[in-house]
RNA sequence: GGCGACGUGGCCAAGUGGGAAGGCAGAGGACUGCAAAUCCUUUAUCGGCGGUUCAAAUCCGCCCGUCGCCUCCA
């Protein structure tokens, strides 16, 4: 089956067909630091992080970038406010970013650039978009004209003459037509600059991606991607300047994820009804978040509260679960001689699930990254797999090379490239006295079961009522006690 | 004003012409000292009206409702 990806630029889905064979280059929108990300920043860096996991399974060598735009205009008045300075406001925020991308499984990017650090390539730009005509001074400042860029609106699918009707732009003197945008901006007194050809300044806000994908990946890419808001005008600048500049098509498969919502409206940071991703782990592990995340399709909106967060907790319960069955039932290891497979019933079903689970998940992420079908996939499996557990337990066929295969499924769908069964790091929270805990429990639970084969159940209920409350699970299953931290 | 998206069971959510997936919650049953986990059974004429078609959740038109972009925003 081929792979099938949704195009913003065509608004449609397409073949997805990357510039070499068997490579892919992706740019991703990463954050303007001026503050700890909200779930809105979380949902772009989950779906594209699996998106590339994905191409990763299947075979690609995926170059990722992710920018930080660690100066501009809300940076300045963040650090103002606060009377810090500028640019370690915008590093502390890179470091927290880091900090919550890891709890949410975000794998690192292969480059993760700086608008700072770019400054040279920035500027160049701007140099080389005067040259051809597509950009002009105006004391200081350079803006893009627009009216040089043919197909300007070609990724929004506005034309000049809608946007014009719009009239939401404000007029300024210094521009030729409104629409024209910033490339460059001169600093005014006290605030951060670099030399330039045009005077002590800084970059426009969407000059940095055009500048470092070409830096980083070449001038024509693969995938790039951000939240649907950016379509315009941050993607359809940078477009326009990136193409002026190299005269090549910019981007092959433009890719934008929905919005999260709250009481059925946009999350936004002028509306104030952000969640930060950091109050939020307080709460739920960060696989929950991920899961959640996922658990819609990426270009659909996602409504956010609470209540939905723990429905997602449980069915990653369930998964996790399964997965602990299988290799509770591996690690058991009383394997009869395997080396004549039995062809019971069970087992040629089972056989069966574990390639159909593969292959409806890989059929569903290859239409347009079907997250969601995906998932239902691995439901469906965990079921086939519970069942044959259930069967097996009983004594009839325990096949160890075909639980591996099962267990080795689950790892890599669930574990590579949806990113949700990492074991919890709770462990690591209690630090040095986990190991205490797990003594602790192990003598909790020998005297509770002393006092269920007395058949003393006040003690043995006194001891797991207790426990619950202190998030403690005592499960009693056929081999024994099993307790779980929530 | 311009452009666009969405409306599927109690809740969430796949599905774009021919069997209405999956999860959560609920009900009944098996297992269990009771639970938990697990298994079995069970719950939908797809916002409304009209049209195209042998056949529509799926295509077309109108209406109702919700949301988004056009301004910083993931």
């Amino acid at each position: 089956m081929k792979m099938k990806v949704f195009n913003t630029l065509t608004d449609g889905k397409e073949d997805f067909i990357p510039h070499k064979d068997k490579e892919v280059t992706m740019y991703v929108c990463g954050p303007t630091t001026y503050n700890y990300i909200h779930l809105g920043n979380a949902r772009p860096m989950v779906v594209f992080d699996t998106i590339r996991r994905f191409l990763e399974y299947i075979g690609y060598k995926v170059t990722y970038v992710q920018n930080f735009t660690d100066i501009d205009d809300k940076i300045i008045d963040r650090a103002a406010e606060k009377g810090q300075d500028p640019f370690k406001l915008a590093e502390k925020y890179i470091d927290e970013y880091f900090h919550d991308a890891e709890k949410l499984k975000v794998k690192m990017a292969d480059f993760h650039p700086r608008v700072t650090q770019n400054m040279n390539e920035i500027i160049e730009m701007v140099q080389n978009l005067i040259a051809n005509g597509c950009a002009y001074e105006v004391s200081g400042d350079v803006y893009f004209d627009v009216s040089s860029f043919k197909t300007y609106g070609k990724l929004s699918g506005r034309s000049l003459d809608d946007l014009k009707c719009g009239a939401r732009v404000e007029i300024d003197a210094k521009k030729n037509n409104p629409l024209d945008f910033a490339v460059w901006k001169a600093s005014k007194e006290g605030e951060p600059g670099w030399e330039s050809p045009w005077g002590r300044g800084r970059p426009g806000w969407h000059i940095e991606c055009s500048a470092m994908s070409i830096k980083y990946l070449g001038t024509e890419i693969d995938i790039h991607g951000g939240g649907y808001d950016l379509v315009f005008p941050h993607h359809e600048n940078e477009i326009a300047q990136a193409e002026a500049c190299t005269r090549k098509p910019f981007v092959r498969y433009w890719i934008h994820n929905g919005f999260i919502t709250v009481n059925e409206e946009k999350m936004s940071k002028s509306l104030g009804n952000f969640f930060l991703v950091r109050e939020i782990l307080k709460k739920f592990p960060g696989e929950v978040v991920r899961f959640f995340l996922l658990s819609t399709h990426y270009r659909s909106p996602i409504d956010f509260d609470d209540q939905k967060l723990n429905t997602c907790a449980k069915g990653l319960d369930r998964i996790k679960n399964t997965f602990a069955s299988l290799e509770e039932a591996l690690a058991q290891g009383n394997f009869e001689n395997n080396d004549e497979e039995s062809n019971t019933a069970d087992l040629r079903e089972f056989k069966q699930a574990i390639e159909a689970a593969g292959d409806k998940f890989i059929n569903a992420m290859k239409d347009d990254f079907n997250t969601a079908l995906a998932i239902a996939a691995i439901f469906d499996f965990c079921k086939d797999v519970n069942t044959f557990l259930h069967n097996g337990i009983k004594g009839i066929a325990k096949e160890k090379k075909h639980l591996e295969k099962a267990r080795d499924l689950f790892i890599d769908l669930c574990e590579d490239v949806l990113g949700i069964l990492f074991s919890d790091d709770q462990g690591s929270s209690a630090g040095d006295s986990y190991g205490l805990v797990n003594d602790l429990m192990e003598l909790l639970l020998e005297i509770r079961e002393r006092a269920r084969e007395n058949k003393d159940w006040g003690t043995a209920d006194t001891i797991r009522d207790g426990l619950v409350e202190m998030g403690i699970e005592i499960k009693d299953t056929p081999q024994g006690p099993k307790w779980d931290l929530h």
